[in-house]
DNA sequence: TATGAGGGCGCC
DNA sequence: AAACGGCGCCCTCATA
């Protein structure tokens, strides 16, 4: 029987009618056998059952808001999109929806007729794309193209954070997300009603949110982050040699990539060498061509041709664990991460090229996305573990997981003695000899806001 | 008024 | 055209 759930939080009944049975006896018995076929046992018993009451205890816990903050925010941005409106409208001769991509489309290519070379067209309609990328291409072509992204940050700001979050904060002023723990086919977490792992972070607007969120009177937020987890399990993943060396260096990784590809010591490496290493270091862990790299470097295809060729003959490691997984995944049809949890594809039976072309960059990116998921479930747990032991559980609370990240709020007093504890277990899930000495490292940080945190340490 | 498609974009 | 993995949610607009 192949299982396709398909379901994140199935309901006892859909369980039954999934399973054929009447019993939930009968069903737990058929899901075990599915589990133990899939050699998956391991993975439900020592990673996702241990997580269970922790992902529990954080969905009820909360995150307290400022609502002061967030009124304030409100306000202003609502001035400045009133503005924008003005102006834009003035510009272009006619008043209009701004936040309708139709509408926006037929301001700017029909009646301004403004158009870059490469103006890309819509998936499925055709209309030329209004896209953040696509309207770079024109921002020095008319003063207008620069209001319009203004409004689209902020509209965005507004309309998915800024008024709604708020609105949902319980009596005592906390947010209660939905993390959902069997939520993707990668074995990451997701959050719902409302999403907060897409808190902004990027922009100073963005950033000005994050300070809504606020750490509990005579609490701290602490936070963990994974330094680049993902690039360090693809060295320790593929084996590659050099990519080891350079996280054994403990120097920085695209500085240090970027050297070795363009062929010059580390103290030559230009901005321009260090972002390009920065860009192909996250491409390659999502399966991406040549012609994706071309776009996102801006350079000609010769050239990205050129760099794609350099990174892969000094990587040669990382290219040939890259291509043992796309055929693995296409001969078993699932890719495992270094756990053992299992993505299945169906993608490499298609007929079509394209389709098989999606199945191979998802098999790339499966192992290393799932065994970082794998390692901070695994971190959740332990920790959890830990503040039980220690009689930590009113002092210190889990609120958030960012998938690589996690927010604890944590007791004043007791931040300089917990945070080290709690970055000691986040870095020892896989221990050096694990890792074909690959240090897996977490960078701490502590504030009374989310937006506004200061290194630990 | 409700729903879904489409375009778009926030995060890691 | 898409061409880079994993998510959830917003607004618009056509349709029921």
């Amino acid at each position: 029987m192949v299982i396709e759930f398909g379901q994140d939080r199935p309901q006892t009944e859909e369980i039954l009618e999934f399973t054929k049975t009447k019993k939930a006896d009968e069903a737990r018995q058929i899901l075990f056998e599915e589990l133990k076929k899939k050699n998956l046992l391991k993975i439900f018993e020592e990673i996702e059952k241990p997580l269970l009451p922790v992902v529990k205890e954080m969905n009820e816990r909360g995150v307290l808001l400022d609502k002061n903050i967030f009124k304030k925010l409100s306000e202003k941005y609502r001035a400045r999109l009133a503005e924008l409106e003005k102006q834009i409208w003035k510009l272009a001769g006619v008043n209009f929806n701004v936040s309708s991509p139709k509408q926006l489309g037929e301001v700017l290519f029909v009646k301004l007729g403004l158009k870059a070379k490469n103006q890309k067209k819509t998936a499925k309609t055709g209309m030329l794309s209004t896209k953040e990328s696509e309207l770079e291409k024109l921002r020095e072509v008319h003063q207008i193209i620069p209001l319009i992204l203004e409004h689209r940050e902020l509209a965005k700001l507004l309309g998915t954070y800024i008024v709604p979050l708020p609105a949902l904060v319980d009596k005592t002023g906390r947010l209660h997300t939905t993390f959902i723990q069997a939520g993707t086919t990668t074995g990451r977490m997701a959050s719902r009603e409302p999403n907060l792992q897409n808190i902004p972070n990027k922009t100073d607007v963005g950033r000005e949110i994050r300070e809504g969120f606020v750490a509990t009177p005579g609490f701290e937020l602490v936070s963990f982050d994974y330094s680049q987890i993902e690039l360090r399990i693809a060295a320790f993943l593929s084996g590659d040699k050099k990519l080891i060396e350079i996280f054994k260096a403990g120097a920085d990784v695209h500085a240090a990539v970027a050297s070795r590809v363009f062929n010059v010591p580390l103290d030559e490496v230009s901005k321009e060498m260090r972002r390009r290493a920065k860009v192909i270091n996250f491409g390659v862990m999502y399966g991406m061509g040549v012609n994706a790299l071309r776009q996102q470097l801006g350079t000609d295809r010769k050239e990205a041709q050129k760099f794609y060729e350099n990174y892969f003959q000094t990587f040669v490691g990382l290219a040939k664990y890259l291509d043992e997984t796309r055929a693995a995944a296409a001969r078993r049809g699932f890719t495992e991460t270094y756990f053992g949890r299992r993505r299945y594809f169906e993608g490499f039976k298609s007929p079509l090229p394209f389709i098989r072309a999606a199945a191979e960059r998802m098999a790339i990116n499966a192992p290393i996305q799932g065994t970082e998921a794998d390692v901070i479930k695994i971190a959740m747990a332990q920790v959890a573990e830990f503040l039980r032991k220690e009689k930590l559980l009113e002092k210190v609370f889990l609120l958030l997981q960012v998938h690589d990240e996690l927010v604890y709020e944590t007791a004043e007093n007791l931040v300089s003695a917990v945070a080290p504890k709690i970055k000691e277990i986040m870095e020892n899930v896989l221990p050096l000899s694990e890792t074909k000495e690959v240090p897996i490292v977490a960078d701490v940080s502590v504030g009374d806001n989310w937006g506004m945190m200061k290194k630990f340490g």
